[in-house]
DNA sequence: TAAATAAATACAATTTTCAAAATATTTTTA
DNA sequence: TAAAAATATTTTGAAAATTGTATTTATTTA
């Protein structure tokens, strides 16, 4: 509790309830949202009006009569403000404009190879810089928020360590703040893309959700009654170092037999080399060049939803491993959604409907009943609608 | 939110500002509640009033003065309310008074074996009925609140599934009101643990916390940010069945290498069995019938806090597999505290100092540094202590 | 065109907070 | 020892936002 009970948060109370009825149910009249929200019909009309003058929401058109004067809407103005949301991966930096239904209205993309360079931040403050300079609008933006992986303190806006672009301890809030003169969010990037795929994903409607996010490494973020679990110290859903065999492969944490060694696309790229050596048939490359080859997550991915004969005996193990590991995160976090973020994987492809049907056997019945694993839903821009989600998040909370 | 903005929220919200506040702080003076709250004196007077009419605090004596009139105190007044409690255990029925503060005032047992009759929730019903009847004062009763092992979905009032108790789809929470006509509370046993040590044990200060329970199986309760991770259904938490070995032992569940058949009491007994076989020399017993033996838990702990050879050699690797699964759950959870919850077992014992040491080597540094790996600390009262705590979560939370 | 219905606004009553003044009590100090 | 200063609590009156009711506005229906 911040603050006390006075005239003053009551109103704000009132006007939040009023907001989230117009966004969830508008366009709507007032008289329906003092139906709704139980509130009076004066108490209404000067909230709204309080939100029509902040331009947040609008009057949208005029409703059909049931037998008298005609209703008038009012509706969410989702672009009336924006968020400059940006994303820091090991090989790009993504800034862009996203408006209050977390929709990328403008993006731009700067790759470069942060993991040698070790200066990702401040090449990424100087290019929000640029960014913020071609604004026009900047009185409409409502900040700057920001995620990259590795483990972040949300609350106290510091990058705690993120070993692969050399970063510990680095309180980029404080500085993106100070520079910008803009509110500043950071988070770690699963946990923001796990809150974006729960407020404006398919399966939103569902409290408990984990968002499995495979690559280089695994992570994950865990969301759970519609907000992020983030630990003592921001760094809870380190999934890929849970371990599924105790005297499996030694992991470069120090324990043996975490899921990353197992899973990861790094993983996986060693075993396609290994039974292209072997002579093992696939539609992905003519064989000749195998052994130089580069192939990509998205051309792996490809072949797998063509039921490429490779691409499938590759994942037969890295399969099993996974559904292992879900197992323990379904008998402990009992969620509602698994979504599984790996390139363009398909629903229906072997190894999310085998992971499926693994865990299904494995796991309690009482837990799996109505559990959902799929793909991830926000399509292509869920990194910048992850860092606005955070931020929206925040800004559309209950005043308290 | 249930509730919209009026002067009678605002009230609400203030009156439990201020309670909080003399629950924290008291024995306390009404001008010290006004300026820590930042209330004004006269919202404070009529507030403090109000709880006093309630009788829920009381004047408590008569301060110093620091240089003019004399301030009087007002303290929570934790035993002028009580809570009945009752703990379901496969071999025990617990029914007491629970104060406020969560202090067992009066305590009833009744031990049977109810894994075979298969009716322990007419008995518990009926004891509890024998209970009220003995109560005079049964208008000072805030609730019954009743906690059991199994899947327990608190907020809809059903145990989902008790396999031991032979309990499915039970709403428990639905009869014990209408035949007592009392407020009631249902919840896993090891969550309401859990957030009994988060509220009144001597860890209380860290928001993260995780219980985990040893006995016959395994279970463990979440408290994150003050308040109990139940998942969907309730079923979070089964730390049990977490496999930490891909190709270990079948487990009943149907994974392999669940934790549970590697350190829950049942599969250390059997390896003493084997210990004193072989025998190995040990202060437990006497070697001549160690087949026809019974150990108890708590002698076999005894034994391990005089630093027993037996002892020790036979937690040699459940001490291992423990560790392995804390480091999972630390990587996934980020907690500031694991507590375990093993009878009388020992901070100094080899058990707990060889997990503490083993966590600390396999778990990421940043995850470790503070975390406290502990033996719970709430004594013997622990259970009705957990079935109070979830009712009292309730009673003071805050109004919205 | 008048009556009925519905949406939105205006107004008075209510309630609770807050600020300031009043009152009570105690210590300090002249 | 008495007046002044300090602190705690209560009283008083003004301010603010809600609610319910009444009113205005707009539209349909008879």
């Amino acid at each position: 509790m911040k603050k006390t009970g006075g005239l003053k948060l009551m109103q704000e109370i009132n006007q939040y309830i009023i907001l989230k009825t117009i966004r969830e149910k508008g366009p709507i009249s007032r008289s329906d949202i003092a139906k709704m929200t139980k509130l009076s019909p004066t108490t209404v009309t000067s909230a709204v009006n309080g939100l029509l003058n902040e331009g947040i929401v609008t009057v949208g058109g005029i409703g059909e009569s049931s037998g008298g004067r005609k209703p008038v809407y009012v509706e969410f103005a989702p672009d009336s403000k924006y968020i400059i949301g940006v994303s820091i991966t090991n090989s790009c930096i993504g800034i862009g404009k996203v408006n209050m239904d977390a929709q990328v209205k403008e993006k731009k993309m700067y790759p470069g190879d942060f993991q040698k360079s070790a200066n990702a931040i401040s090449y990424t403050l100087d290019r929000i810089s640029d960014y913020i300079a071609e604004c026009e609008d900047l009185s409409l933006c409502l900040g700057i928020s920001i995620i990259t992986p590795g483990i972040v303190d949300a609350k106290k806006g510091i990058i705690r360590n993120n070993a692969k672009l050399h970063l510990t301890n680095v309180p980029l809030k404080e500085m993106a703040e100070e520079r910008f003169g803009l509110k500043v969010w950071i988070d770690n990037d699963a946990n923001a893309i796990a809150l974006a795929e729960n407020k404006y994903g398919k399966y939103g409607s569902r409290k408990n959700l984990i968002y499995i996010q495979m690559g280089d490494g695994i992570g994950s973020g865990i969301v759970f009654e519609d907000s992020i679990f983030r630990g003592s110290h921001g760094g809870a859903g380190e999934f890929g170092h849970i371990s599924i065999d105790k005297n499996g492969i030694l992991c470069e944490c120090g324990n043996r037999g975490c899921l990353e060694n197992y899973v990861s696309w790094p993983s996986i790229y060693n075993r396609i080399l290994d039974h292209l050596e072997k002579g093992s048939p696939t539609t992905m490359v003519s064989h000749k060049n195998s052994k130089t080859l580069d192939i990509s997550q998205n051309d792996f991915l490809k072949a797998l939803h063509q039921n490429d004969e490779l691409a499938i005996s590759v994942l037969e193990e890295p399969v099993e491993y996974m559904a292992n590991g879900i197992v323990s995160l379904v008998n402990l976090f009992n969620p509602d959604v698994i979504l599984i973020g790996w390139g363009s994987l398909d629903k229906d492809s072997y190894f999310i409907t085998r992971v499926r049907e693994k865990v299904k056997e494995l796991a309690f019945d009482i837990f799996t009943d109505g559990l959902e694993i799929q793909p991830t839903t926000l399509g292509g821009d869920f990194q910048l609608k992850g860092a606005a989600s955070v931020a929206l998040e925040e800004i559309f909370e209950v005043p308290l």
